[in-house]
This record gives C-alpha cells, sequence and structure tokens, in this order.
DNA sequence: TGTTTATTGTACTAATCGGTATAGTATGCA
DNA sequence: TGCATACTATACCGATTAGTACAATAAACA
C-alpha cells in the first residue's frame, strides 16, 4: 500500500557509487548525489538512510562487482600467478573505461576531516582483510612448496597491497592502463621463484 | 612604518603543513588554520593571500624542507643506492614521528571536488617532476653501465614511485615505520643487477 | 606630538554543508 | 468511493564554508 517509489534503489546506487568513487567520500555533497541520481533529498534519506550509510553501501556494491575477481585471482594453481592476476586485475578495475578512474576505497579515505574518522577507519578495515586474504594465499602456497619457506608471507602480501594502492593513486591521477600493466610487469620481478 | 605584525610567517607556514598534511587541502578549513597558527583570519589572508595560494606556499616549504632528501639520494654513486636511499628517505618522512603521517602531496590530492580541481593538477605535476629526476637518473645509470641498456629507465621510474605512493597511502593509515622498510626491502629485490 | 600606515580583532557576507518538517500526491485496500 | 499509507517536492533548519568590511590599535616618520 502507498504510493510507488519512482526510482530503482538498485540503479541509483550505482549512480552513487559513480559519484563517490569520482570525488572520494568527503568531496561528494548531498546535492551531488540527488542530481546524478535524478532523485529528489527526502527521496534519498528515505531509501538509503544518511550519507554515511550510503557511502557503506556503495562501498558493499564496489567489492561485490568491482572487486570480485579478487577471490577467483587468489584461487589460480600457483601463488605467482594468483598475485599476478590479481594486481592486472586491479589495474583493469582502476581504468574501467565506464567508471571514473581510481579506487573507491582509496579516493575514498584520503583527505578526511576528524568528522569522518569513521569512514577512514571502516576503509582500513576493509583493505585489511584483502590483504590477509592474500597472506594467507601465500601461507598456503608455502606448505605447498609454491613459495619459499623463508619468505614471509605477511611481507610479501603487504608490498603486493602497497604496489596496488600505489596504482590506484596513479590511475586516479590519470595514469593508462598500459602505464599500469608495466608497473605490474616490473613489480613481479621481485617474485622468488621462477616460472620454469 | 605602520604596525608590526605580531607572529612569525615563517612559524606559522610551518603550523599550516603541519594542519594540511593531516587533513589534506579540502579536509582544512580556514578555521583549522587560524586556530593552530595562533592568528586572525584576517591576518591570515593579509599574509598568504588566500587557501590556494597559502597551500602553495606550505608545498613549497614541504618541498624544501622534508623532501630534499631526494636530490642527495639521486648522487649517490651506483643507481640501486640512489633508488635504495630514495625509498628510505621517503619512508622516513613518511612516518616522521614530529609530523602528521604521510605525503602532503599525496593526502592533498586525494578527494578534492571539482572546485579544487587546480590544485590536484598541481600536485600531480609535482610528482611528476620527481619522476622524471629519477627516469634522468636511472638514464646516466645506463650511458654508465650501471644500468642493463635492455631495460626501460621510465618504466623503473614509474614502477619505484608507485611503490612510494602506496606506501604514503599506507603511513596515512597508520602504518609503522617498520612496516614501511619492510616494502622497500621487496620492493629493491625487483633490481636487475645484484650487489656484487 | 601628530600623521600615516600596516596589522589587529570583531563581526559580518553569500554560499554550501548534511539533514528534515511539512504539505501535496499517488497508490492499495476496504 | 473513501481511507490509510508511502513517496515526492518545496522550503526550510542550524552549522560551517571561504572570504571581507570596518574600526580599533600600534608602530615609524615628520
Amino acid at each position: 500500500m502507498g504510493r510507488h517509489r519512482e526510482f530503482d534503489p538498485d540503479e541509483a546506487l550505482h549512480i552513487a557509487l559513480q559519484v563517490f568513487r569520482r570525488r572520494g567520500y568527503e568531496g561528494t555533497s548531498i546535492s551531488d548525489l540527488t542530481e546524478a541520481m535524478g532523485i529528489t533529498r527526502p527521496s534519498l534519506y528515505a531509501a538509503f538512510g544518511n550519507k554515511e550509510e550510503l557511502f557503506r553501501r556503495t562501498l558493499d556494491l564496489y567489492e561485490r562487482r568491482h572487486l570480485c575477481f579478487a577471490h577467483e585471482a587468489l584461487q589460480a594453481p600457483t601463488a605467482r600467478e594468483a598475485v599476478e592476476r590479481l594486481l592486472r586485475g586491479y589495474v583493469d578495475v582502476l581504468t574501467d573505461p565506464t567508471s571514473p578512474p581510481g579506487c573507491l576505497g582509496v579516493n575514498g579515505a584520503m583527505a578526511c576531516s576528524e568528522a569522518n574518522e569513521a569512514i577512514r577507519e571502516e576503509l582500513v578495515a576493509r583493505r585489511m582483510v584483502n590483504e590477509n586474504n592474500l597472506r594467507e594465499r601465500l601461507e598456503k602456497a608455502r606448505s605447498d612448496g609454491d613459495f619459499p619457506g623463508d619468505e614471509d608471507p605477511t611481507d610479501w602480501a603487504r608490498y603486493i597491497v602497497s604496489v596496488g594502492l600505489g596504482m590506484a593513486v596513479r590511475a586516479a591521477s590519470g595514469a593508462s592502463r598500459e602505464e599500469l600493466h608495466r608497473v605490474v610487469v616490473v613489480a613481479m620481478r621481485t617474485w622468488p621463484i621462477r616460472t620454469s
């Protein structure tokens, strides 16, 4: 009963994701959002709560729709391949021509005033989940004999994620997909086991 | 003639640098600045023009006072040593215990609304200057026989800077100096020439 | 000592921020 | 055909944004 909603919340969420991805959390105003989504302020608040809740839902959508490659990448037969797929998949997300360049998680976290400290912590926590997944994959590889026993999976996961973060910053500054794939090539030369 | 200024502009600029470094450009308000600097708004505008001009002057100060190590690092005898000094010096700046963690150039550039596009471009341009300096150092190394002739200095400079940017993001999220030095250790293993 | 000049503090501007009260409108159910 | 209900539109809230007008103040020069 009652009047029907005149917009598709899922479609609106996709638009919000695009806006947040381009402008970051603080850089995006409610007016930016409502204008892009084609809805009014009360509609936005009725459907999504408030700005912070909306951002968390865009984060969920982002991970589900754009970062989903990571889970598959980690299942590659060798650790080396898993890491390379991870980095190359990330590059493709960062430079997806249908979305603003860069990473929602990185663009959103930087330059937060203290009023939005909670957002920053949320993003750091989500980032850490990914890094831990990678570390666990490397630990498995080590017990499989696929990764040297005297190498530290924690150090390696931290390094790989750092390269990814650096590429995210570059992407936001307009780096091309080719440029970033070249970064991956150089980065992968650290790998302690040669592909035979 | 006229009344004397009651604050030291140079000291005030150092404080502004600290505030901008912690909050980024957009995340910092004039009130944040005047409060930290201990001066009033008209004094700030009289001495520094406006927010954007003040930020540019803090950028100059930052490069002069905190990034000055880069110039010396590039003069190391070997290219490998130059790059390692560059990365390690940057880690120490990022985690300087007397300053907010992270890099003014990175924290300031992310999450800019379109009103401050000029700031973003300025920071990207300054970053490119550093990357070009590194590339030129690698080109010199190549003609010195200190760097393989079949390696591309542009690719390497881009990779090294990317690692630095990634560490800057991590530092802003609270990474420790030790953590980041470990990233450098792994990153340096890409190096195409072994230290004999 | 009086005048000029630059800095100071107070108080303000228009615009924008995130968020909402309220009234109007469209729908499903009885 | 009412009536209850959920959404929409307008217009607003107090707080904060970057930036400034203006008058009081303090120093240098005549």
